[in-house]
DNA sequence: TAAATATATCGCAATATTACGATATATTTT
DNA sequence: AAAATATATCGTAATATTGCGATATATTTA
């Protein structure tokens, strides 16, 4: 028990779940932010904007990595992080299949 | 340690990240999918087409509801599920708001 | 009213996530 | 080469999530 029974869901649904965790943790959201405003950052430009220890925000920036909607390229000592351009196009697309898919009714009163 | 530090980060940033927690499970995905295509639903549908127990499912349904995403009616013994549209409407808005933040650079190395 | 039907909740076990100090690694600067 | 700088990883503790059997609750049917 406790462990998340992937192998009843669909491909699909699975990858859907997977993408949706980048955004299901607010310092995740927060740093998606950050990138989105600043275009690129290294992980110290987080530790002082968020608050969070730097091995928790590096802990967060590999989470994000591992999804792909992020992408780093070492630059000296640093790593620089952006967004992931094909990554993220292809996730936004996942969400809007979802989110247009539903035809609102007239009422509010659906069930 | 362990507790996500809420108090860290802004109330958009929260609410968005509470938001996706609906759809990072796969069997969650799956109940909205249903959702979706068969406008409405009850409990049983859901244990006989996902294949997870019935406790499991009621507990899936009741996160969705928490974050509103979904409504039920009592329906006699039933419980009638069905998206809640005005919610729905919002935290597709929340998640487009991100979506759009981003433009996409002509050339896939942007770090 | 007893049986059947449908869902919610409780309690537990197992796994996952979050957070961070300590430490390892790797590059640049002095 | 030593010091400084920046990030990643390890190990651990705490909390959260997932899943389900057992049971409670509530309505409908026989």
């Amino acid at each position: 028990m406790g462990v998340t029974k992937n192998d009843l869901f669909t491909k699909s649904q699975n990858e859907i779940a997977l993408a949706a965790k980048a955004f299901a943790h607010p310092a995740r959201i927060a740093i998606l932010e950050f990138l989105l405003k600043s275009n690129s950052c290294i992980n110290g430009d987080l530790v002082n904007e968020l608050g969070l220890a730097q091995a928790t925000i590096s802990q967060h920036l590999r989470e994000l990595k591992d999804i792909g909607i992020i992408q780093g390229t070492i630059e000296g000592t640093k790593v620089n992080y952006c967004i992931n351009p094909s990554r993220w196009a292809e996730i936004k697309e996942k969400f809007n299949n979802i989110f247009n898919e539903y035809n609102s009714p007239s009422s509010n009163d659906c069930c």
